[in-house]
DNA sequence: TTGAAATTCAAACGGTCGTTTCGTTCTGGG
DNA sequence: CCCAGAACGAAACGACCGTTTGAATTTCAA
């Protein structure tokens, strides 16, 4: 009973690497059975193949994004509006830090939002996504109350795609021509400009609403 | 002389789909041939493999989204740096007005900074995107001369990607549970929201510059 | 009309994919 | 110790991939 949830989280573990890295389609089973240094029949036998393994590797993402969460509905309500995006932006930002840990399953996240594999549909039909209603939350305190469904729509993707451009070109930033260091600094100075611009952003909707 | 340009034609248009949908790799000859009604050995024979018919493709796209150019450096350099950013959201937003024609192109840009392919890591080696040139030069002109290069690079991706998650999830969001109706109202007011947001997110870092 | 080049076509090749098969090895309760 | 069941491993299966082959067909100048 030892050796064998070894080799099933050594699969899970390199599934969310090879998955991150590739997507879920491209994603081979031999890869991962590669790097996890088992065989190629053993995610069938251990997930019953590899649209049950994959359907894993995103329950844990939600369940290591959920606990790594800074804010829930009550925090939001009680805060004020702009510590709610600090908080909001400071919670997606941080996975970088752990760099390799959760940021893999903002990757593979990220692959979801081009191409959404079935299995990922089925997934958050069953799960709704709590930072999606958690953004929407914060939009409406910025804001009027009149506001249509169509600019809370639009004010609410614009939330939540503040951090995901810089976890798609985090690897990319650190090499030519840009050569940027990646410390904890450069992530505490993404984290103070991004949440300043997001606040001027979505407190500009607040003061004036322009009807075109 | 007629004929064979045809299939060329039909070739690269069923392609520029599939590979808008599906990606360069999970993006099938086959299932482009089938689309195009010509053969499977057409794509070798017109462009030499599958390799050179996405590099023609990629060509195309920056063609058509140079030619749709509504700002280029002089005019960054005239107007007034709000008008330089609405201009430049809005240079990206009408694509989607046009659906299906260039904003394919800006689903393939959106695959390849995802998980760039070697042909596209050739292709801008030797042409360099005027976009993030024209970002840069637009960033400029509202943060501090003294600003890092870290803080320019921030905020130079940030200017880009403001468009992008839109592109990305336009067909969601027309479906439930959103049901949004995608006209041309919608997307004027998309382009003022994010015009809006974003001149507002970027004059909060220019008027004040906090060092954490 | 003739014939050489250009173009299309069906078929096959070698490769990778996810999965299955089945024999072997390991494990732990009787 | 024994042996049933769990776990592993090598090999093969069918499907799809991009590409190649070589013959059939079309094109078009001579």
């Amino acid at each position: 009973m030892k050796h064998t949830e070894f080799t099933r989280q050594a699969l899970l573990d390199h599934a969310t690497n090879v998955f991150a890295e590739r997507g879920f389609e491209a994603g081979s089973v031999r890869e991962i059975t590669r790097r996890a240094e088992a065989n190629q029949a053993a995610i069938t036998y251990h997930f019953g193949g590899k649209g049950p393994l994959y359907q894993e590797v995103l329950k844990l993402a939600v369940a290591a994004l959920s606990d790594a969460s800074l804010l829930d509905e009550e925090i939001v309500e009680r805060v004020s509006r702009e510590e709610a995006v600090r908080l909001f932006i400071r919670q997606q930002v941080t996975p970088l830090l752990k760099h390799g840990q959760i940021s893999r399953y903002l990757k593979i996240f990220a692959w979801e939002t081009l191409a959404p594999t079935p299995v990922y549909r089925e997934f958050i039909a069953s799960e709704k996504l709590p930072v999606i209603d958690l953004a929407g939350r914060i939009v409406r305190k910025f804001l009027p109350a009149d506001a249509s469904r169509a600019e809370l729509t639009v004010a609410t993707i614009w939330l939540t795609q503040q951090v995901a451009p810089y976890i798609r070109h985090f690897d990319t930033m650190s090499q030519p021509p840009l050569n940027l260091k990646l410390d904890r600094g450069f992530i505490e100075q993404l984290a103070g400009d991004l949440s300043e611009m997001t606040i001027a952003g979505l407190s500009a909707r607040a003061s004036r609403n322009p009807k075109t």
